[in-house]
DNA sequence: GGCCGTGTTCTACTTCATGTAGAAAGAATG
DNA sequence: CATTCTTTCTACATGAAGTAGAACACGGCC
């Protein structure tokens, strides 16, 4: 299970970059702003959506496992399950563990890494 | 760009299977055997297909760059345009890609790799 | 306690991808 | 040229995702 709609993307976005717990309100301005403010003064994308759009989005969120809800208080509060970068780690290992030849895709995976990166992983990868 | 269905799925696995360019009929002839030959007798699963419906997919999956097919013979011949290995490594950049945070990432990412797969990325990444 | 505003759940409609295939149009061959 | 194999067009069904109104729930206020 892996891919998201192009508003659940946005609203994940939002929960991954706040690290508070937002209400379907708060999201549902933030989605009013947004699109990537650097876009000063015209042309504005945001949005502009009925609460209960992102409720509905955060419903099926919740149902795919990204996103769990404080039920107690009020209105409720969303935050995300695991971190932006923990998901995409599983998605990785997700389509790494879709193709039998684990360590062909590897190797091509490496080949194509940027300088930077395979500098990273070495350090990652430590000493044996 | 990214997610197949089950059957664009079955076909393009077929594809990366064989190293021959197949014809749609191969293919829907494959399909109708498959369901991982692991079952002897009883309850086969190989879906009997019509020829148009694995030709619809092939167009679909062309559209998409996975496949192209060699349209002077009479039978047009189908192939995936990469490997298995590399698709998959493309698709695994994609998905690294879609965060920013690149480096946390690929923290976690080794962070859940097994011992046999830390070793070979050890050996591709080499020395600096 | 009844009413009201705010919040949540149900229900519903639209669009798009995918699975599935018949009908129709194109080509090769006796 | 009629038959047969291929391919393309057209079409429908199902399910996901975007979108939101209608209906229901609940905590305060008069």
């Amino acid at each position: 299970m892996a891919s998201l709609g192009e508003l659940e993307r946005a609203v994940m976005d939002l929960l991954w970059a706040g690290q508070e717990a937002a209400t379907a309100n708060t999201l549902r301005d933030l989605l009013a702003q947004s699109t990537h403010p650097q876009d000063g003064t015209a042309g504005h994308e945001g949005k502009d959506l009925a609460v209960t759009t992102v409720l509905t989005v955060l419903s099926r969120l919740e149902r795919k496992g990204l996103v769990e809800r404080e039920r107690g208080t009020r209105p409720h509060r969303y935050q995300a399950v695991s971190s932006r970068a923990d998901h995409t780690a599983e998605l990785m290992h997700e389509v790494l563990g879709s193709a039998p030849d684990r360590e062909a895709v590897l190797a091509r995976f490496i080949g194509s890494v940027t300088d930077n990166e395979a500098e990273t992983l070495r350090k990652l990868l430590g000493r044996s």
